[in-house]
DNA sequence: CACCCCAACTTGTCTAGACAAGTACAGGCG
DNA sequence: CGCCTGTACTTGTCTAGACAAGTTGGGGTG
């Protein structure tokens, strides 16, 4: 009574897998239909069905003459993507970010709109207060927390690059993996007025983004404040 | 230097021709494979690569052991979830969407805020004006184009279980696979001061977003204003 | 009449090839 | 050095079958 299982759903099933999983880095090439139907002990044509089904999800694009290109590396994220701030200012405009205080080392901030893991909460922070410019004007107000692993030597040297993920990730081998927001308009206040030099009560863009890493339990989190009158926030569009 | 005429697409163009002059009443069978490759002196194979772009064009429906069907009504399944409003309003709130007006065949937008590809800019567009409600609440005014790849039953058709990605991807197989967004913090206008029963310049937030399909060149397009004093715009936090 | 079963027909899956057409790269030529 | 060209490799199209599996309808049986 069993059905026969599909040999091109198998097929699909398995290089899916390997695609989320990170096996075939963006951009790459998987192997070749001839090469596929070998190790899968098949024709090509039966390949060719399993490609043309993970094209129509997404995972993969064709090109005839060269081969099948990975799309994402990993289909389950989500799809508020989260980015640098060099890229999230829409358009091509020369970004600059200031400190408006030295990195501290501090307890976590009394009734923090994030809850901490067991994990996070064991460990005092690192607090960040940046402000981000586009073009020399104020675009946006990021306070940021990183739960102290070890990241001490932080408060003395600079960020690589001025980039925070970058230095997480190379010297701290902290990989941010995967973003998540809460969105809100507010008015400005009188100090995010002050700050981005426009009226009270101005619509200011709220994010409350908490950033999952590499290791479980441990996450960035920021809340910021962007002012959009004259530049959006944006992934790639 | 003539490229050789694809056979598959010459019996492609030809059953479109004949589903579009209504050759074929809605819900009776095309002729069979085996009849068509017959008729045009070829394999299987061949035609059923000429099928397989009419049901991703919406014209036909496939049923194992029965044939071809021209399309006409449809029923609803499934259960593949996306980003949709659903998930994106946070914490557990009973979601509701309503129609502002019927779903629309028309033009693009004059002065669209996305550019459109090629492939769009030859086609007609879907219009959709929803509003979507939390705990009865309306949080979220949204304005969305779909470029028409042979979707004009879904101005008769409701979208399954509401949602038009869902619609998308099983009744048409156009897959989301990615976003892109710009955000921006505006104050509310007299009309939409009005949808949200909110005073005047209140602090919107508005989104401009372009999704990706797994149909390169193809996009959905949507404009949205949300009331965020009760309820975030959140994926997963 | 109601029910079941079987035959004929349909689409779905798969094989084992062929040739066309696009791509990438090394090697030779100017 | 720059350019072209040939070759190997890739995907796209197509043939001529085979068997599996779902649907339909007719005929026989109770």
């Amino acid at each position: 009574m069993l059905t026969r299982p599909r040999q091109y759903l198998l097929i699909y099933e398995s290089l899916k897998t390997q695609l989320t999983a990170g096996v075939y880095p963006k951009g790459s090439l998987l192997p070749s239909e001839n090469e596929l139907a070998g190790q899968f002990q098949t024709t090509r044509t039966t390949v060719r069905q399993a490609l043309t089904e993970l094209v129509r999800d997404g995972y993969i694009e064709r090109q005839h003459g060269r081969g099948s290109i990975v799309r994402s590396e990993r289909q389950t994220l989500g799809l508020l993507s989260f980015q640098g701030f060099s890229e999230v200012v829409a358009g091509d405009h020369a970004v600059r970010t200031t400190f408006l205080k030295p990195i501290t080392l501090q307890d976590w901030p009394s009734a923090f709109v994030f809850p901490l893991t067991d994990t996070e909460r064991v460990l005092d922070c690192l607090a960040l207060e940046r402000i981000r410019y586009a073009d020399e004007h104020p675009v946006m107000l990021e306070y940021t927390f990183v739960p102290n692993v070890g990241l001490d030597d932080m408060l003395t040297n600079d960020l690589l690059d001025g980039s925070l993920f970058r230095t997480l990730h190379q010297r701290y081998q902290l990989a941010i993996i995967d973003m998540q927001q809460r969105l809100y308009a507010v008015g400005a206040t009188a100090r995010q007025a002050a700050v981005f030099g426009c009226a009270l009560h101005t619509p200011l863009l709220y994010m409350e983004r908490r950033y999952l890493t590499s290791r479980p339990g441990l996450h960035v989190y920021s809340q910021l404040y962007c002012h959009t009158d004259k530049y959006a926030i944006s992934n790639g569009l």
